[in-house]
Formats: structure tokens, sequence, C-alpha cells
DNA sequence: GTCTATACCGGGATAGAC
DNA sequence: GTCTATCCCGGTATAGAC
């Protein structure tokens, strides 16, 4: 499942071609979404970035829409690999807490220092046109899925609160890792100590 | 403290015109803003939506920088107000999770319900230009400040649990409840019960 | 106060030389 | 595989008639 199944944006075959080259291009591409959005962004600049012409980029892509949704998949790809790899570790220690504590540092870690693409995802999803978005689902659906599978298996051994919706935890956890993107600087802070911090919260909750 | 004290963005001193007209534009830029985006809307689909021509809309507005600072600013002064009214009603109860219920709610029904304007910030406040992003600072900041007061005030009366640091648990919070924005539709879903779910985990916690 | 017309720019995308 | 040149479109903003 690298980056197959592609309904709408037409993908060209099997690109022949300059696995690097094409590599510069969507490094860059993610690199300029995260910080500037999605119209925003010309494929001047990310051409300009890479280092070539903004003509050059057609030989590599059909449109804008396929490079941004390149880019979207390999974002949730990449926290998708991480999140399920502290998953598969932390299982064997059938501790609940410390499986989801593992996940979110997964998920953070990636998003705030480890991927461009993961925190373009996050930034651009809402702004990309709807066909790209359709495409785009696919792939997010399979990380919601591995998130009810770990909050499942917690909960199936008895060790979260009965009265919590396990649908609505998911998406408020995964909303607020998102939303540290806003605020967050890992140049400056502690990804670790974020990651403790929010997880103590939530956890433990925050009344006395 | 209505539009006043904006620095970079030039505002026309005084505006002596048609206050129902510029209410119409900036009721269309908000609605569109917070469904498409700040680069994505035009002053084109503006001033359609406001049953004008575009080049009229700048007889109200010099630029669309000047549009969206106005809009951004209205949208936090709307959740301020409804939040500092729930929070000078609650405050009286003396409990702590009354307060913070109380100020959730009115947080989420207005960004969710009420107003495009508090919407529209949250979504595309990370799109706009440097020069408007410095200037609504001030507006959110003061935002912030709120919250602080309120989430202090409940420590101070002992009912927090001490570990918890205040900033970050403001960051989360806000954060939380703003990325609701990204899934949540009032049309199907109730607000109320949206936020008792947040507040249920927010304050008793995940674990069992 | 709103219109039409238009200037000006920068966007995505294509053609063809090299 | 990359370049230059160019097309076409739609964006913001302005000028001047009404």
């Amino acid at each position: 499942m690298k980056g197959s199944l592609l309904p709408s944006i037409q993908t060209s075959k099997k690109r022949p071609t300059a696995p690097e080259t094409r590599q510069r291009i969507l490094d860059a591409a993610a690199h300029l979404f995260k910080d500037a959005g999605y119209a925003a962004v010309s494929l001047r600049g990310i051409a300009d970035m890479a280092g070539m012409k903004a003509g050059s980029v057609y030989y590599h892509f059909k449109s804008k829409e396929e490079i941004v949704l390149e880019v979207l998949n390999t974002g949730i790809e990449r926290v998708h690999d991480a999140v399920q790899s502290s998953y598969d570790d932390a299982r064997e220690s059938r501790s609940g807490s410390r499986i989801i504590s593992e996940c979110v540092k997964a998920h953070l870690n990636t998003l705030l220092a480890h991927s461009d693409y993961t925190s373009a995802n996050v930034r651009i999803y809402g702004q990309v046109p709807q066909t790209v978005q359709l495409d785009a689902k696919i792939v997010r659906r399979k990380y919601e899925s591995l998130w009810d599978e770990i909050l499942g298996s917690v909960k199936a051994a008895g060790q979260l609160n009965e009265t919590v919706d396990l649908r609505l935890f998911r998406l408020m956890l995964i909303g607020s890792l998102n939303a540290t993107l806003e605020w967050f600087d890992p140049e400056h802070g502690n990804v670790e100590e974020l990651a403790n911090g929010y997880l103590e919260i939530l956890l433990n909750g925050l009344m006395e």
C-alpha cells in the first residue's frame, strides 16, 4: 500500500523516472505547505526550493493536485507506521496507560519533529480541493481505525473508564494532539515533556 | 474595545457610511472564510454573496486584509463575550467543575453554532498574511488571559489537581475544543452532548 | 453608493528547443 | 530531464461614469 489506489486524481501509472528528483519536489512541497497552506504555495515556489524551474516539475507530476495528494498520503503513512510500531512494542506490557502513552508520543514526535508530510496533512487537509480530500480520506480512515483498535484493546482489557465514548475520545485525542502544531515549537520545547503533560491530564483528569 | 487599536493595517479612520452594507460584506466574508480558507476566497465571491459587484466593496474597505482583520477580531470578541458572561454567572456557584463546564459550553456553542466569525478565526488565522496575524494577536491574547483567569481562580480555590500545568492545560483545552470544527456537524449532532462528553474526559480522566 | 471597465500581476499548465 | 517562452485565467485593486 504505497501510493496505490488513488481513484479520482490520475497518478500516471508507474513513474519510471528519477525517484530522487521526485523526492526533492515532494519534500519541498511538504515543507512549504506545512508553513503557508495549500493555495498560498505556488509551483514556482516548489520548483525553486527543489532547485529547478516550474515547467520541469511537470515532467514528474501531472498537476499540483497530484503533488499534494502524494504529500497528504505520505504524511498519514508516516504517523501510521510510527504509531503502529509503538503499539506493537507496548502491547506486550499489557498496561493500558503504557500503551496509550507510547502511541501518543509516537504521534506527537512524528507530527512535531520528524515529518513535514504529517504536519502538512494536518495543516492543509481542509484547504485542498474536494477531489483531493476524497482521495486522501481513504488513508486517513485507516489511521483512525488503528486508533480505534488501540483504544478498543485497552477497553477490552477493562482498563478504561466504562462511561467513555471511544469514538469521541479518539476524536478529542487526535484533535488535541494535532492542535499542538499551532503553538508548539520543537526548537524551544521538548516533545517528551509536552506528551507527558497531555497524558497526565487525559489519563487522570483535571479535578482534585 | 470595538475594532479599535489596529496598528499595522490601516483601517480608514472612522467609516461614516452604511453600517448595514458593511455588515453584509463582513457576514459574507466570515461565512466564506470559515468554509474555504483565506486564499481560496475572492473579493468577487464576497461581493457576490453580499449582493454587489467586486469594485463596490472598495468603497467600504481598503483591502481584503482589512476585511479579514475585522472578521478575525470580531470572531474572538464574540467568544470572549460569551465565555465572560458564562463565567460571571457560574462563579457564584463556587464549583470549579461547574465553572469550567459552563465556560466550555459557551466556547463550543459560539464556535460551532452561533458565529461564523469565530469559526473563521479558528480556521484561517494561520493562513493570513503576517501583518494581519500580528494585528489579530492582541485580541487573541486577551481571550487567552480570560481563560487563565478562569482556570487560575478554580485552582486558587483548591479544586484542581495540584500537578496540572495551567498554561499547558489551557492550550490543550482550547486546542481540543477548536479541533471539533474539523468534524462536528451542528446539523447532525448536539453541542450540549458533545460538551458533556469532552468534559467528562477532561475532568475525570480516561483511566479506570 | 454602486456600477463597468480595465490595469496589473501571478497563478497553473503546455510546447518545443536543447 | 530541464530549460525558455508563452497561453490563459482569475485574483486584487483602481478610475471614472452614473
